[in-house]
DNA sequence: CCAACTTTGTGCATGCGTTCACAAGCGGTA
DNA sequence: TACCGCTTGTGAACGCATGCACAAAGTTGG
């Protein structure tokens, strides 16, 4: 147990949970790696910045301070400035920084100047809108194959792209270097296409379904949960009824039950 | 079989009341306000472990140990303690968790106890995808309003729902008792759409517009934003290829992009 | 009824992320 | 050139969340 080691290892601390592989010995530290530790906070805090300062060129400002940009992106200064800090020093002091110039670092450290093609599984309700979503190929993230496991959706195109059954995903990801597959199958299935999408080679996945996906260590999963986004918006709107319950019957909520056992 | 929200259990547990509060020379911890203090992060995966159980309650599991569940939501078994220890103590020494049980204290933490009456905003090809979402009326959060600005959408039904015009969210929200609004519109009318549901009152948020929405202190927001989860993972996709080029050709990606200036 | 075993609940330590506060640096001005 | 005011970049403090390890509490078997 290596209970009081301070240093030195230990940079990524991944959830370890279930995972399908065992205790395999990880990339150790380098130090390349260091200069590239930017909190995964940071990280999606920088995309914002980048979409606001994207807006800012396209209205002509060319010069911009932290004050300003952390209030449009609603962010504390400070912390947008230790956030830029992460990937350089690139503001002048007393003036503030060049938008176009924070932009292009900002794009270069996201990995926007490569495009990542996209696989969308699932071709629904979700689908369908992901497919017509205008904001993917406009960022640097072209649709580059649908999947679908209805035989009567294959061939039909949706959004411009020709949809194909899930079957043929490994080739079809393969020939188009597919670096990023999206789920919004239903949750049943979610599983079985994750587990073909990694070994198409896809090492990052934006899971819709509403399961918890079990992948090895290398690969990359954010997931995007409606039921839980709404069911912690219930929770505040639940914790703000009691408040204003609990003014008047001290530990009852008002439908009854006990708040403080 | 316990009831799960019976009135008569109130007593319950009060730990000799030895919690830090030592410490703070503040406020005197206010004691309802303990029962609140479960850190947003703990609330997000309460629903995940609510899901987990509803689950296992299908399948006929009626109990459950902390490994499992924690090997199931993917997280550690002692964060899944903890966090269950925020909402009080409902376990089994060795036993386990009751299913039943968990799931209804779960749901009362959550708010579920009651019905959310949402409001989508904008029926674009996203907000069809949510209003036919079967996930949210079953999961106790009823679409009970639709809205959009094209008049040729208002009173076609959407997913069982009539449409209604944008001008009308004010009346409609109070009458149908919204609680949660989820803006599905393109980004430049999401802020006047914000606007309108907080003067209607309505003090949860779902954003799925790619902007930063100014909102007064009490007013819930939570986001969804694509691009940003996509860039995330963009990061990602080029820290590995870097990772993988860098031991080759220091400082040069695969593409010929200089990684470290 | 006791002993052995299982699993919860939590005090404590550790590390990450946020915030504060200020020295360093730069442009403008006289 | 020298000074002044403004803004960045960052060291340090703080607070929150995570993970560990173990006592407490309950069950099972003899």
């Amino acid at each position: 147990m290596a209970a009081q080691r301070g240093e030195g290892d230990g940079v990524v601390t991944r959830p370890e949970g279930s995972r399908r592989e065992g205790t395999g010995p990880e990339a150790p530290a380098d130090v390349r790696e260091r200069a590239r530790a930017i909190p995964e906070a940071a990280v999606a805090r920088l995309a914002v910045y980048l979409r606001v300062l994207s807006g800012m060129a396209e209205q002509g400002v060319t010069t911009i301070s932290s004050e300003e940009l952390a209030g449009a992106a609603g962010v504390n200064s400070a912390k947008l400035r230790k956030d830029l800090s992460y990937i350089g020093s690139y503001g002048t002091r007393g003036v503030g920084y060049d938008v176009e110039v924070l932009v292009g670092h900002i794009e270069r450290i996201l990995g926007l100047t490569r495009k990542h093609s996209v696989a969308v599984v699932g071709i629904g309700n979700l689908g369908h809108a992901l497919a017509n979503y205008g904001g993917f190929p406009s960022r640097g993230f072209p649709v580059a194959a649908l999947f679908d496991i209805d035989p009567d959706l294959t061939g039909v195109p949706v959004g411009g792209i020709p949809v194909d059954h899930i079957d043929d995903i490994t080739t079809v990801c393969a020939e188009r270097e597919v670096s990023i597959g999206v789920i919004a199958t239903p949750p049943q299935a979610a599983q079985a296409v994750c587990d073909r999408l990694v070994s198409a080679g896809v090492q990052c996945i934006l899971n819709f379904a509403p399961v918890v996906l079990q992948v090895p260590d290398y690969v990359e999963v954010r997931k995007v949960d409606l039921a839980v986004e709404m069911q912690i918006l219930s929770f505040h709107v639940a914790r703000r009824a009691d408040e204003a319950a609990g003014d008047v019957v001290n530990g009852i909520g008002v439908d009854g039950v006990v708040i403080r056992p």
